[in-house]
DNA sequence: TCTAGTCTACTTGTATACTAGTGTATCTAT
DNA sequence: ATAGATACACTAGTATACAAGTAGACTAGA
């Protein structure tokens, strides 16, 4: 497992959740991996119970199973969780979306509006990992912006399924396309064109195809 | 705090979990209230750690409020809450019976076939107790009919901010009408008809209206 | 009367100890 | 050699102990 630095004034439950969390999506930590909460406990410096804690909250989207007196397993892909994400993804984003047309203030438009530009501004230096960040602060920004907070929350640790298959894609989504669908989103937001914002949503999500065969073909020992 | 009986097999946690949910919900424990991890492990008969992980879950949906080195507290009714609740609901339950309406196998339509009947029953002798149960259970059908398990449960724990406002509607829900609307998206479940499934569920939602000026007028202690 | 300080009684966060159950490897008996 | 019993090493669930911080009551002094 990969340990990241622990910030500071992070409580041990945040960092144990947020390691577990990195290690899973990027599958440093392999589907059917036992996670020993003493093991993990030791490795990050902090006892059990911080460390059972964080997967207690992953046990409950089903990305890790614990079997009680037997383990906590990382579990392994499931199709129908990959799915179940998605489709909370899709249906939560159109939905907000809307919400945001309707009520986005001032104050949250400028921030998206200097998110965009510095994605831009990072696409032009050809930097995937700066927007990919900043892509994840443009939805995030979204939902603040509908005042659908928690909403979000529920959406991010649900979508670990979805991004751990991200993770096996080889095809790369463009970043080029990523920014110009996020910019056509923030000006259908400021001329509060819900339409045109659902339709770009949903134009936005079916770049990310997900080919179920090819990845079980080529990493079989991932599904269960 | 009313105690519930703890169920056979039942864990510590998971009771913990239901205890809390009811007396919140029920307004037992009033908005405000101090929750000491201490106290209510002593009254359910369990140590602090199974109640403190089920007030870390509770945590999550911002129905309780944990400060640091200072309590939980039961959260005050906060009406931005309730709507991002309310708006969950409405956006998955009409997702999710459309995908019902798709998918849903031949053995679950007979468990709603049933339910519903019984619901049928339950009116007839006018036992509203055990209709609200079938009432929920309903619902819990159609989401696993559609495979959305997961995302059921996340809608239960943020719909606790809602429930707990209904507790304190006088205006009852006419339980003809609500058995009626469940008769209705079973026969649109039953004959794939999405477009007349997704109108009820959005006619049958609206029936619970919030009227949140008559409610902070009369209960304004419970309000931030 | 007011203010500064201190003490106490609480809180959560974290660490550790104990319990009971599971799977496996090993040993024994046939 | 094989089947069954058994010991062991691990697990999660729960209980308890300790650390660190907060709020409020109380006291002493001006």
């Amino acid at each position: 497992m990969h340990i990241l630095e622990r910030i500071p004034q992070e409580s041990a439950r945040d960092f144990a959740f947020r390691v577990l969390k990195e290690n899973i999506v990027s599958l440093e930590l392999k589907p059917g991996t036992l996670i020993s909460e003493n093991e993990m406990a030791m490795e990050l410096g902090v006892s059990r119970t911080p460390v059972r804690e964080a997967i207690i909250d992953l046990s409950k989207v089903s990305i890790i199973e614990t079997v009680p007196q037997r383990g906590s397993f990382v579990a392994y892909i499931d199709p129908k969780m990959v799915e179940e994400s998605r489709f909370l993804r899709k249906v939560l984003d159109k939905a907000v979306i809307e919400v945001a047309c309707d009520i986005a203030s001032k104050e949250y438009i400028d921030a998206l509006e200097e998110n965009v530009h510095l994605q831009e501004f990072y696409l032009e230096k050809s930097d995937t990992e700066k927007i990919f960040t900043l892509d994840n602060l443009f939805h995030e920004l979204i939902y603040s912006a509908a005042q659908k907070d928690i909403i979000y929350d529920m959406r991010s640790t649900m979508m670990l399924h979805f991004d751990r298959v991200r993770t096996l894609s080889v095809e790369a989504v463009k970043d080029l396309k990523i920014v110009n669908d996020h910019r056509s989103m923030l000006e259908a937001i400021k001329s509060h064109d819900k339409e045109a914002a659902v339709a770009l949503v949903e134009k936005h999500l079916n770049r990310y195809s997900f080919d179920e065969d090819r990845i079980r073909e080529e990493f079989p020992e991932y599904f269960k």
